[in-house]
DNA sequence: TGACATAGTAGACAGTGTGTCTCGTAAAGT
DNA sequence: ACTTTACGAGACACACTGTCTACTATGTCA
């Protein structure tokens, strides 16, 4: 379909622009991401090569923008959940909720590897650290109400919770992904006596049915 | 070094098979996946390009290969650590501590992101499973004897702790990986009561300082 | 509507990596 | 000493890259 002249030009750019991520990912899922070329791209979205050469300079910066795309809509994503629930404990697991069912659906390359072994580039860092970021302010505002353990740094719980989620990819059903998230948050728990016997086993936690459905995608 | 021609000539061959390994490895984290070539190995190792399609037929193969040895090895130490402790509880928290330092130590493409974006390989898929396996058996173990909680499938439980503990590579020290680690197992432990309140409230768990120190790599 | 900027195409080009040969050399195995 | 095995260098056709040059088609704006 190389005549896919939409309306204004603007709007057939970005048009241009998304066929190409979709195709590139959908390659590199395909045959590897190593084997992706720009003469297979620009063949299989319908477009001539030197055309490509004027939106990407490269498959690297087409993966890079792909992966970029994709975590900015589940930023957006998980903050809409999170601004929908009230209270550091609600919000924190209606989050965590949403954010196993996307990485359940996308096959989750959230975490780390695939920026990793992509070549390190900036922008991705920085997004998945705005999702970090995200997740350690409601985990810290919650051991401060006393619902989550504080003996270990919200840094660290945040870290935790992204990569213990991201095996949602790994789960055969939405009802396994559920109970996941409840495993999950159950190691986030206040309550716990440390093995040094420390922890404060003061305050206790209440729990409440579940809410927050996961935001369709 | 062209001339590394080793005492017999088994020894030779496998000396320079784990030099590319090794070298392609260094390259691949250095520049990105994508952009190391045979030339460039066969160069950096020290030897000729012809000799080099004689041990792999192409790039794919070397980082498959030297993803399976990884994870071939780290199975044997874990299996090693296994074994020298006692009691289902034990066992669990002595391989999961060990896997976290593994994880820690290595980088972490350990879970799946690495081998599903480097085209899905059956060996490298069932090495994988293997390790599933043994921790799934140990869970299943401890859900018998009453330590570990039975109202999710040990299947489950075993992918939420294999994720939950590749965030070790991303933990700046020894003691955020141990506190990592506990956090985990409480996430594993009995006697929660669930959103439901369901779950049996019965037994205790008992613990004990560490033992088991991470295997050297 | 006409002028112009913008987006598109095809084809050519040198440069580089690929995968496969052959041939000559040198060391290991017997 | 004789054979096997491994290596390196060079050559080859083929594919992909990144850039450039025409030439065409469409949207934008005076």
């Amino acid at each position: 379909m190389p005549k896919l002249w939409n309306e204004t030009i603007e709007a057939h750019r970005r048009a241009v622009r998304d066929a190409i991520l979709s195709t590139t990912a959908q390659l590199a899922a395909e045959h590897g991401v190593r084997s992706v070329t720009m003469s297979q791209i620009a063949e299989q979205v319908g477009i001539g090569r030197a055309t490509l050469y004027k939106y990407f300079p490269d498959v690297e910066a087409i993966l890079l923008a792909w992966h970029d795309r994709r975590i900015t809509e589940h930023l957006e994503q998980l903050a809409e959940v999170r601004d929908q629930a009230d209270g550091p404990g609600d919000r924190l697991e209606a989050v965590l909720r949403a954010f196993a069912h996307i990485s359940r659906q996308t096959g989750a390359h959230n975490g780390t590897e695939l920026g990793a072994f992509l070549h390190r580039d900036e922008r991705v860092v920085r997004a998945q650290q705005q999702l970090h970021g995200m997740i350690r302010d409601l985990l810290a505002e919650g051991a401060q109400a006393g619902v989550f353990r504080d003996d270990v740094a919200p840094d660290e719980l945040a870290t935790y919770c992204l990569h213990a989620l991201t095996a949602a990819a790994a789960l055969p059903s939405e009802a396994a992904t559920d109970r996941l998230v409840t495993v999950t948050l159950s190691g986030l728990r206040n309550g716990h006596s440390m093995p040094d016997g420390r922890g404060p086993a003061g305050r206790h936690e209440h729990h409440h049915g579940h809410h927050a459905g996961h935001p369709g995608h």
